[in-house]
DNA sequence: AAACAATTAAACCGACCAGTCTAATATAAT
DNA sequence: ATTATATTAGACTGGTCGGTTTAATTGTTT
């Protein structure tokens, strides 16, 4: 009990740079110099390493998110302006130099998803839990149950492919002309 | 002149290792061992090392994945089923075991996007010719100039998620998720 | 065949990697 | 106060990294 302060520090500092650089991009040396901890506490708290860490990481990093999408959803009832809207906040961000949000899981799955399962099992579970919360939110606006899984998989695809290329490009322009077709896409239609 | 067939395995094991693994996940020494070449010949082609093959396996993927697409559209004249079949072929290749497609150009994107400028430069040109190859298409089958654009963005930002999710969860599930979507996604509108 | 350039070959370098280890120190329990 | 436990501290290890260097070899030109 008492005042674990130097695990969630290292969590949140590995869930930053991990965004930003990917699991091989960042040493776990690079991660203790950043908050000043020794490498003994790390492996006191994570005893399996690097690895350990990256999957506590990807966890904290996929609550951070499913809370700024939730908060999308309960500020503005309409789902297609609540989507509107988390994808306008994303590109905001993105332009903005002290909030380094990165490429939230993407790096790390793109990395690490053939040769390393625990860290592929907890990316899946964090594009899972996204997408679902998604279609939970469609289904609850009066969607039918497979057009809202279906939306909610189509969502988080153009959204993670519009941060890469947004991050890619250094503008924030593909990620509005994403958010400008999301109109059309959640359309309640008949099939 | 003559047999520089060292240099074009290079470029072609580095584009598939760096496809599958990303920059940081592949070292000379993994691509060397590959097609038996010792370092002197990767020095001789590529004075600047790791940076610059790197860069030439990205114009090399794109160069590849730019053909591939272009098959679609002249194989299927209408845009919406060539668009299809693309993203159908995509999901059986990832399937496949013996192909091995990775995340063309995004993994190494996501890595080195805010590191590493002549890469992230590389990757850039990728994404807009890719996106500017579909716009073309699309323009040609008589969508408006700004539709042509739009959808390019949007076409290509889904197919890199779909990709990503599909790596991520082993199944080609959500590529096909979002084929389905593409014929209601590229409907000629009045805006 | 002699001279020259292009290419291959691999030993080698300092830097850095993830991970280990032992000791010191703080905190809590008795 | 004393013991036991949790935590901090950082030097150290074997291995691998990208990159360098020098020499051997091949190919081309004359």
């Amino acid at each position: 009990m008492s005042k674990p302060n130097t695990k969630v520090a290292l969590i949140q500092a590995a869930s930053r740079l991990f965004r930003l650089h990917g699991y091989e991009g960042i040493s776990l040396n690079d991660i203790l110099k950043e908050i000043n901890i020794p490498k003994g506490s790390l492996y006191h708290y994570f005893p399996n390493g690097k690895e350990e860490l990256a999957v506590e990481a990807i966890h904290h990093t996929k609550d951070i998110v499913l809370a700024w999408i939730e908060e999308s959803f309960e500020q503005i009832g309409d789902p297609v302006k609540a989507v509107q809207d988390h994808i306008h906040q994303l590109a905001a961000l993105l332009k903005d130099e002290t909030e380094q949000v990165g490429f939230p899981i993407g790096t790390i799955a793109a990395e690490k998803y053939s040769t390393n399962e625990p860290i592929r099992s907890a990316c899946q579970t964090a594009f899972e839990e996204w997408s679902e919360l998604y279609s939970t939110k469609f289904f609850e606006a009066g969607y039918s149950e497979k057009q809202a899984k279906d939306y909610g998989v189509f969502i988080l695809a153009a959204i993670e492919g519009g941060i890469l290329l947004s991050l890619t490009t250094k503008s924030e322009e593909s990620l509005l002309i994403i958010a400008d077709q999301i109109p059309f896409i959640l359309s309640k239609r008949e099939n």
